[in-house]
DNA sequence: CGATATGTTGAACATTCTCAAGGGATGTGG
DNA sequence: CCACATCCCTTGAGAATGTTCAACATATCG
């Protein structure tokens, strides 16, 4: 694994495909340096475990590609996804030893990782990393109260419209393609993900999806291709309003 | 209302009761007047909206005393909480235009205020109160995601017992009695806000919060009163571990 | 005292879950 | 190359949990 990656274990940071959206958005050259210097890249494979909950974190660090999910877990095994960790999202808490979720990898990933410590001490010296990953953390806290709403009060119809336009909204974002007014992706995640992320069973994701693609809002290609004809009327699905605020 | 409250009009932070816990809590001697000089207090009425989601605003601030909540609501009127703000907690974003969500007193309340921008400024300067809202921010998330996996996966037995662990433990932690064995509170919240923050009609919360009674997890005595006789078997009906952690 | 806000309880109903069966894909070993 | 296992997904039928609608209770306040 890691030697077909040995192209990026190199990555200069000037050329890091994250560089502007990472917790190193703000850095300037000598900044960046300071970070190059005790950065590390690792790669996990599809499935697997980066971190289990209350384990020792070591590191912290970004995700550069693919996609993870943070979950908690019951003693019973009911599961909740609490967050989808993307390119350019930060992994760990400075401060804390313990890990408090699960971190799982649902795609192939490499992270961009800094052993806890020299980050630490790095973060007390660089005010535009602390400013960068509050500014950060900030948004997460916004999208974890926003999936409050989805948990809380959404039907299951509106929950599978809400993550589609999440997933939809995201992929146009990062090909900088408009959401002009149809929108085409790969879903990232199983049926089973997409249940723990909802709070719902899969087979009920399973008969909601059928349900949309029967009804015309989404068009399906394969198992994992989606195709959205007409955006407004997913988030009009999904209890937004068009323009993408809060219904 | 401004005027009983005079005496605390001319607090000072060396006197504040939220000293130790709020986004001041690592300024020194020197940054807590800088702090002083900008700062103002403000208090509101039970019932009053502070802000309304989408509106502009022109302060951030600490909750001094009282409690508040942030709901988010959709179109037709439903309505999430998505947090609780008690003493010490902060309220706003630094960097952003408008609010996110309406916050709203629960009981009186007073607040310790900051205009934005001056604030702003002087978090530049002063590491000590970026480093304090980064780490109160990553509680925030830790907490509100904690609350997702309530929403998600939790029968309404489960959250009404989540619900009421959290509010004792608050309790226990705010008059530092550790929580030998029972707890006693009041109850903050009515049924509706009960049912907005757990995601249930106030119906279902009632219902639940009688079968509690009925079973001998709680005992009420009158409408807000809320005894706790053996802390452990409510969190075993929370579906979490005696130890507070999950379960 | 009536008006309003808050809380309780019941009965019918709806949505989602549970349990169960079966249908492609894909990959592996014979 | 085929048989078989595994993984992921779909669909159905019945059960369960929570909601809705409605009536009524209790408390506060003018």
């Amino acid at each position: 694994m890691l030697k077909t990656l040995s192209h990026d274990l190199s990555l200069q940071c000037g050329d890091c495909p994250i560089r502007h959206r990472a917790v190193c958005a703000r850095c300037d050259t000598d900044e960046l340096q300071l970070l190059e210097d005790i950065k590390y890249y690792r790669s996990y494979e599809a499935g697997q475990t980066l971190v289990w909950s209350g384990d020792r974190m070591e590191f912290v660090g970004s995700v550069v590609t693919g996609i993870a999910t943070l979950t908690q877990t019951m003693e019973d095994g009911r599961t909740q996804m609490v967050g989808l960790l993307l390119p350019s999202d930060f992994v760990g808490r400075p401060g804390r030893e313990t890990a408090a979720y699960n971190v799982v990898a649902t795609t192939d990933m490499v992270m961009c990782c800094f052993r806890k410590k020299p980050f630490e001490t790095l973060m007390t010296r660089t005010p535009h990393i602390a400013h960068r990953l509050l500014e950060m953390t900030l948004d997460e806290l916004d999208a974890a109260r926003e999936w409050m709403l989805v948990l809380g009060r959404k039907t299951a119809r509106e929950k599978i419209a809400s993550l589609l336009s999440i997933l939809g909204r995201r992929d146009a974002a990062l090909r900088l393609t408009g959401t002009g007014d149809g929108a085409s992706f790969e879903l990232p995640l199983t049926r089973e993900a997409m249940a723990d992320y909802l709070g719902l069973t899969l087979e009920t994701v399973s008969r909601q999806v059928s349900a949309l693609k029967r009804d015309g809002v989404i068009v399906l290609s394969g198992k994992r291709g989606v195709t959205v004809p007409d955006f407004n009327r997913l988030l009009g699905e999904a209890g937004e309003d068009s323009d993408g605020r809060l219904a």
